[in-house]
DNA sequence: ATGCCATTCAAACGTTTGTTTGATTCTTTC
DNA sequence: GAAAGAATCAAACAAACGTTTGAATGGCAT
């Protein structure tokens, strides 16, 4: 064995495997999933073209288990964090709006100014694309229902319209605010000092938590 | 002429360029715009393939023509209206929230159920799409620059970036919420008595008119 | 009627796309 | 070390795409 490559794993298997998610990831994530085609991911991952039929089967699947491998951890986190909160202390609100997103917020690319995740993520929740959305509609029901029902303990004089609405009101302020974070930033040409996430975080919470309690 | 083709104005000319900006907005509304091939839109406009470059030159003007056709109309109605403001009056906040959304709810597909200007409008303020957002990026910049500024006149005493932030976030729920309506109908599965989206506007609006005036 | 210009048409163009093939290389197992 | 299996590779595939072409068609002014 030469070993000028890096082993993940003992084995190359899955090293190939593995460069394609996150390089079709990366992708994705800046372009879209349609205008990125197999010959611009393979060449970038430095891999065979017939390799992504090898290990995914086709186009169709390696996007699915991108956007899997993106939704689902955030998905079970919010689901997970919805799940431990105490509805008799105070502002249980504000936990349920940080279930809601912190899980979005801590995909980290390790400091990394243009964060990939966040574009991916925004992009797969904001997607109408039906090889997104037919993974996004298998999981998100579960969720908005969880997060309805979080809501109804939380102001048990809500209702049920009005509870839907507000989780997608919220998901929307996040995503589309994640979307076009870097946008923001060129528009404002400097006059912004949003040098981190963390303005944009707390600015979303504060507004979401009075939205919530609007009548 | 054998006149088996329903004339609309005396001459053909305009019919072929109207009917395939008018069928290639629906089905760009339901697709997307990669997704959608010219020969879908040709065959379903019924004409021929080649009208599309004689007339638009290519499929990206095309889809300029169509995405302008709808944000433009949306955005300068915005800032006309944002213009008639008194901020003397009760409630400035709750007009400036109207002028950004009212044009979008106005957007009329004459009382049809799957609004695709709804579908249209929405997947063009949340596309991240090159082509798209070079039509989009010319004209909301002006128009972001206009509402932070009447949301600093009605709150004296907010800041710049939280005005800029605040503006997405209506942006946002607003594109979500119209966005994935149909969805929210389906999951809902009847239990949900949104038959109109006047609701989903009223709860809009009391949602973001809380989250205006967030610390 | 004739010539002119705009429009439409069927057909073909060259690319690019995702996918498949069959041979080759590497790794593991006995 | 030889056989077996997994993974990689260059090459070619058919299909779909946006675009172009050149002829045919239409209405309209002269």
């Amino acid at each position: 064995m030469i070993a000028n490559e890096v082993p993940l794993d003992g084995r190359t298997a899955g090293l190939t495997k593995e460069r394609l998610l996150v390089v079709a990831g990366e992708l994705f994530a800046d372009r879209g999933f349609d205008s990125v085609s197999l010959r611009m991911i393979t060449d970038r991952a430095n891999v065979n073209l017939a390799s992504v039929n090898y290990h995914f089967g086709s186009k169709e699947e390696l996007i699915g288990a991108v956007v899997d491998d993106i939704v689902r951890p955030v998905n079970e986190r919010r689901l997970s964090l919805l799940s431990l909160i105490d509805y008799t202390t105070q502002d249980p609100i504000r936990k349920i709006i940080h279930a809601f997103i912190d899980p979005v917020f801590d995909l980290s690319d390790s400091g990394n100014d243009d964060n990939k995740y966040y574009k991916l993520i925004s992009r797969c929740i904001a997607s109408r694309d039906e090889r997104v959305s037919s993974i996004i509609i298998k999981q998100f029901p579960e969720v908005l229902a969880q997060f309805v029902s979080a809501l109804t303990k939380a102001l048990p004089r809500i209702n049920s319209n009005s509870a839907h609405l507000k989780i997608m009101f919220m998901a929307g302020a996040l995503a589309h605010s994640l979307f076009h974070y870097e946008n923001l930033l060129l528009i404002s040409e400097g006059r912004f000092d949003l040098n981190s996430t963390e303005v944009l975080k707390s600015e979303l919470v504060s507004f979401l938590l009075t939205g919530m309690n609007a009548s």
